[in-house]
DNA sequence: TTATAAAAGGACATTGATGTCCTTTTATAA
DNA sequence: TTATAAAAGGACATCAATGTCCTTTTATAA
């Protein structure tokens, strides 16, 4: 499971790009709104996010979060790999520090097949491409479809 | 990913089971020592899993854990259920409160069949065929071959 | 140029998971 | 019957994740 953290970073930042769409540019309180999100927390989150440069912001009156061009096409391993590190795609499901294919744990095989799906769904979908659901009307990113 | 103290159930129960096949009840100490975790967090656990009758317990003198007949094909799915809850099996992967198939979110097709499969898994592996597997040499429990 | 609105950042608070210590209960061996 | 060995259990400690509050920095509008 994903931390809360990175569940909060990954829907700001698809809240983020469907209101750049619109040529916006949103605020924390906007974005934590939106999330469902405590604002403080939304914003050391958001900020974690733009020092590693997954995302752009500005200061002052005006200001907000966006994208540049340099990052239209943000992974969500990219994101989980900021906020959260990458334990997950490589530890052993049983907990055992040494384990590999040659010396497997009595889960390895099934275990590596499901956490190698995982790793392969946040390698190919992207900010981009969730926003791209959520706008064609597939899919919702908070409860209340409105 | 679950949590240290399920992976430490887990396999604190196939080295019970191990040693049971020897015709031995293992107590706390050599239980922790074998699975590498603290001995008084160890003892907890322990007691979480004989209060929730997946195991069974002798106090005094040449006591220890064990299991009887009712307790011979636990579920991985059952261990989990006790120590950590089952939330990783209902949870939406983006963290939407209300994320079902009417209403998905832009993760939920493919992320379902992730869980759905780790699902698989925990239900149809048990602490015996994790055993089964250690004792043919197919899979080990610690990090060291012995 | 100044007031204002916004992100950045530092310090602290809360909570749950993990871990430790000590006492109580209980079964058995001596 | 008593001493001992073992699990059970209560109370507390530590740490990381989550969450809050307040100050600083900075860009823009007036």
């Amino acid at each position: 499971m994903l931390s809360k953290s990175t569940e909060y970073a990954i829907r700001a930042l698809v809240f983020v790009q469907l209101k750049n769409w619109e040529q916006k540019r949103p605020g924390v309180g906007e974005i934590a709104k939106e999330i469902e999100a405590p604002e403080a927390y939304t914003a050391k989150i958001l900020q974690t996010l733009t020092k590693n440069k997954l995302m752009d912001s500005m200061k002052g009156r005006g200001g907000g979060f966006f994208f540049n061009d340099n990052q239209s096409n943000l992974t969500l391993y990219e994101v989980i790999h900021v906020v959260e590190g990458d334990a997950c795609f490589h530890k052993c499901g049983f907990g055992l520090k040494q384990c590999n294919n040659d010396n497997p744990c009595p889960l390895h095989e099934q275990y590596k097949i499901v956490r190698d799906g995982f790793f392969e769904i946040v390698k190919t979908e992207t900010i981009r491409s969730l926003s791209e659901k959520i706008k064609q009307g597939e899919a919702v990113l908070n409860r209340l479809k409105k």
